[in-house]
DNA sequence: CGGCGGTTTGAAATCTGTCAAGCGGGGTGG
DNA sequence: CCACCCCGCTTGACAGATTTCAAACCGCCG
């Protein structure tokens, strides 16, 4: 039901992603493929759409990083949910469905529409991004509601590490990420202060490397058992 | 689209909360209404279903409370989402789903196996339950990220109200939930003391009221801005 | 060269957790 | 009917994690 992974490595990640949520057919590969071309650019930081808004039609995303974001009134925000190349966007099964959260850039976007899920195959793979995202999210409240700083940080790079690499964007153990230490903050619910201290903790004790955006773990085993980690099944 | 609360407050908790969902035939009630019969119950603190298993069919919460839960291994828990009342468990979309995390009874619970969504009122009821279950687990995510302990208290009754009340088990300001104060903690990731000394500090406020499981807000208006209150938007 | 966004560092303040003990009511068994 | 027990609630003192505030540093770009 999975295909090898290598298979798609040269495929732009939105490919590789969905071709792995469900089996396509050439035809719904092309129509997916052909998307790189009708695509809107959404420079970092700009909202790309907003909570509550009438949706009209889903979303892919080509290349870099959005999130689903919450901002008080004081100025605080909170990163609700990352998300990464390939992932859906909007989509929903009825009409007139609300967006229930903004959406902003956190580094330049490159975005397409998505293609109507007309077929069995897209269909399907729609419905299992939304259940993978689904299944992040639990992850994401189980990691603010009981991990501290260094467990947080420690679950949410193994977390984006397996979101990258089913996309085809990680190399081993290593994968890059456009965050400032002031957007994992805001994922995590911390301070960039605080986010400063802990990676630098987590140097120290060797768990991981980091080159500006490039991050590698130089122990995993250590770092999946300390939050006790495991991969979210793929269903279906 | 809404139709007048008031209609259906002499109904169980689930047909009041589906009726406001989505236009449901009185056949498609029926068969709600129907439910009662066939009930499964589960008593406080066992578990109605785990993680990963397989779903075969959906539920529906007749009475009580359950929640979806993560374990750790040293003993810690959080509770991820709570469920009450009318709310819809397990409901999916496709053959050969899993579920996401594992579902525990904080109460005693009633629970019916879903009807086939095999007409459109009860389709779009269950999309638009799903997409509700969405939104608050959005707001859930805010609340632990952001939030302090006041705040978190505050903003999850605002919740748990607003969901009874749609349910039509709140009067007015005033509802009932069989939560203890270690089950709040474990929603909070806060720990049993400090949700008492919270909810201390709230009553010196004269916001909350408290006896047993009964609450009643004192300050709806003051409790609402303070976590800057906006209920979910019914979509559709 | 200057400025800007992002990172790094230190010291003090604050929030929340931990531990430990006592209280209270409701149910059970004698 | 009473004694007992258990679970949940309450309280206090202390420890620890994280935030806050402020300043300095850094690389990069105009």
């Amino acid at each position: 039901m999975i295909p090898d992974p290598r298979h798609y490595d040269d495929q732009p990640p939105h490919v590789t992603r969905l071709c792995k949520l469900a089996p396509l057919t050439p035809d719904e590969i092309r129509q997916l493929t052909d998307l790189c071309g009708l695509t809107r650019i959404v420079p970092a930081r700009r909202e790309i759409a907003h909570d509550r808004e009438p949706v009209r039609q889903g979303s892919i995303i080509l290349s870099g990083f959005a999130a689903r974001v919450r901002h008080f009134r004081d100025g605080r925000r909170q990163i609700l949910h990352l998300l990464l190349p390939g992932d859906v966007v909007d989509w929903c099964q009825w009409a007139g469905a609300v967006r229930p959260t903004t959406i902003t850039a956190l580094s330049d976007v490159k975005l397409a529409l998505l293609p109507h899920a007309g077929t069995a195959g897209l269909e399907q793979a729609y419905v299992q991004s939304n259940a993978l995202e689904q299944g992040y999210m639990f992850r994401h409240l189980a990691r603010l509601g009981r991990f501290d700083a260094y467990e947080r940080l420690a679950d949410l790079l193994l977390d984006l590490h397996a979101r990258m690499a089913f996309a085809g964007l990680a190399e081993g153990d290593s994968f890059s990420i456009p965050l400032t230490q002031e957007m994992l903050a805001d994922t995590l619910g911390l301070t960039g202060v605080h986010i400063n201290r802990t990676l630098q903790a987590m140097r120290k004790d060797a768990m991981v490397e980091r080159r500006g955006n490039a991050f590698r773990f130089l122990d995993g085993r250590r770092l999946r058992s300390m939050v006790d980690y495991q991969p979210l099944a793929i269903t279906g």
